[in-house]
Formats: structure tokens, sequence, C-alpha cells
DNA sequence: CTGATAACGAGAGTGAGAATCAATTTCATT
DNA sequence: AATGAAATTGATTCTCACTCTCGTTATCAG
């Protein structure tokens, strides 16, 4: 079989303290609801969480993958499409999905609601809050007799710098 | 008010007489554009498009070819997609990605942009426009430096009836 | 330590949609 | 009408993102 030589996998380069940081109470929070829901905690999950809350938003799974293959290269892509599953149910990512067919991951730890600017052309993503809107939103889906749970706005178009160019 | 003309040709249901007409001017319109772009005039063609026209808006490819069936067993999914793609590009169609994974398209004839509230129990989709937050979203794009070329706006929630409703 | 069972990785399966390709249809030109 | 180049068709295959299956392994309570 495999030796397992599983000494701590140290980070390959010294990732932002705060997002070490946020790795760390997400790690807390992932340990309380395992035990809650009698999942098993595993190296793999560790090693997934740990790389998604270092590494910056809007991940897909394949950037995941990628990223975490790097730090242990025997980790299978179900095994990320899972891990993030239960990151999402237990409220610490939440999935994004935008035209490009993919869905992406963005770290949910006490986050406010917010929409998105979408880089048609470098891909580019900010991340923005409007509260007039969302009061708007409330207004049309009364007006409707709706009761809205979630909504999603999304801005597709052209940032500064790709504008600024000729055409890529 | 629905006039009930016996003008039409025989179809195997009459549909609303709205709706043949702008099947009607689809027709035109297209077969303009196909003469322009060098593209060829067909029956299937013409099927899907009269079946498009004359069926309630925001169908899934799946739908649509269920429709054409009815009226010609023969027509494959293939052309489906490839004519849904054709009306697109020359403005008669809007596809539409809600999250139910499906493309979805809707007649735009002439229409002006809106945005959709959408059941998440009986799956309605309900049009909407708001011209304040269309300029509320402008404002926010201009703040951030993009030059928006598109937006999309959903609001998934339960509509009226279904809030009625115990559990469905 | 041990046994029940959750989790793993590899690979097969799915479903929407795009691409391929031989056979057919369209249509401008004879 | 007949011709033939080019577009179109439908069956099938391919791709891509994602899920499921299954035999094996790892976790952890007792």
């Amino acid at each position: 079989m495999s030796p397992r030589s599983h000494s701590h996998p140290p980070s390959p380069a010294t990732p932002p303290a705060e997002a070490a940081d946020s790795a760390l109470h997400a790690r807390e929070r992932l340990s309380q609801w395992i035990s809650e829901k009698g999942l098993k905690a595993t190296r793999q999950r560790d090693v997934i969480v740990d790389t998604f809350f270092e590494s910056p938003g809007h991940l897909s799974v394949d950037e995941l993958l990628e990223a975490v293959l790097r730090r242990d290269p025997h980790i299978g892509a179900a095994t990320v499409y899972r891990t993030m599953k239960i990151l999402t149910e237990c409220g610490l990512a939440s999935a994004r999905h935008f035209d490009d067919g993919q869905t992406r991951y963005e770290p949910a730890l006490d986050r406010a609601h917010h929409d998105h600017l979408i880089c048609t052309s470098c891909h580019a993503i900010v991340e923005f809050e409007n509260e007039r809107i969302e009061e708007l939103q409330d207004v049309v889906a009364r007006q409707h007799g709706f009761t809205v749970t979630r909504h999603k706005l999304e801005l597709y178009g052209l940032c500064k710098t790709c504008q600024a160019k000729p055409a890529r």
C-alpha cells in the first residue's frame, strides 16, 4: 500500500494572515457540523477546506481541485465536489451559477448578501451591495404576490481595464 | 376578449390568433435573415418556428421538441437546438438560463427588457419591468467603472397560489 | 483493539448541448 | 425542368460538469 508519511502538509506559500484566520474559523465550525451530523473528519476534507478559504473567491471546482492537488496529488475530484456540497449545506460556502456553465463557490462566513459585476472579457468578478435595489425588489415581489426567498442579480459587461484595451 | 375566427388553415388545435400572428411576423423576419445570410429555408425550421411562437413563453428545448414532434415526428433534437440558435442570433428569441440547468427561450419580437419572478414550487415564471432598478444598476456599474452590456435579475420564491397551499 | 460505518478514489453513468458526417434538400443557374 | 454546389438534416458521437457506484480504506465510539 501507500506509505502514510502524513506529516501535516506545510503550506507552500504563506497565505495572507486574514485568509488563514478565516480558514481556522471555518474548520471549527465544520467540525461542529461534522459531529452534529455523525459525519467523520478526514485529512482530505481538511486540505480542501483550508485550500478553499486561503484562495481568492469565486473558485470553480476545477480551479479548486488544481490548487488542492498541489498540496495533495492523491485527492479525487469527487471528494472536492462532495466537500463543497457539505460546506454549502453548513453555510460556510455559497454556490454561484454564472453564465460560464460552472458552479463557483465563495466563502460565506458571516457575509452579508451581495451581487456581482462580471467582466465578460477578463472574467473578473466584483461584488457589490445596494440596499435600494433590494428594497425595490421586495416591492416588485409584493406587487405580484410573491414571497421571495432568494434572488440573483448579475451585471455583465466590461471592467475599466478591459474597456481601455482594444480588442482581446 | 379573444376573436374566434376560422380563417386560419386547419391546424390540430387552433392556437390563439395573437400567437399565430406573431408567428407570421416572425416567419417574415426569419426569411429576411435567411436570405441575408445565405441560409436556406426548410420545412423543419418552419415547423419549429411556428410551434415556438404559438406556445406559451419560457420553453426549454425539451418541451419545444415535444411540441414539435406532435406536428412532425421525424424532426431531430439537433435541429431544434440549431434552429433556436438561429432565432436567437436574429433577435427573434432570447435565451434564458434559470437555475434549473436548462436553457429556456422566450419570444423577443419587439419586446422591451424585463426580468423574472420564479416560483420554486410550481415553476411559474412571471415577468416584470422596473425602470428604477435598471437605473440603480447603471449607477452601481458606473461606480465600479463597468460598462454593462446585459444583466440578469431573478427573484426566486413562492407565488401567491403556492403560499396558500400547504406543501407540494 | 475492534467493528460499524462514513469516506475515499477510480471510473462509469447522466443530461444538456455541440460536433461530426453521410445522405438529403434547397435553390440559383442553366 | 434539370443540374449541382452548398446548406441542412437526423443519427450518432463527443464534451463537459457533475453525480453515482462500488470495492477498499480510514475514522472513531465502545
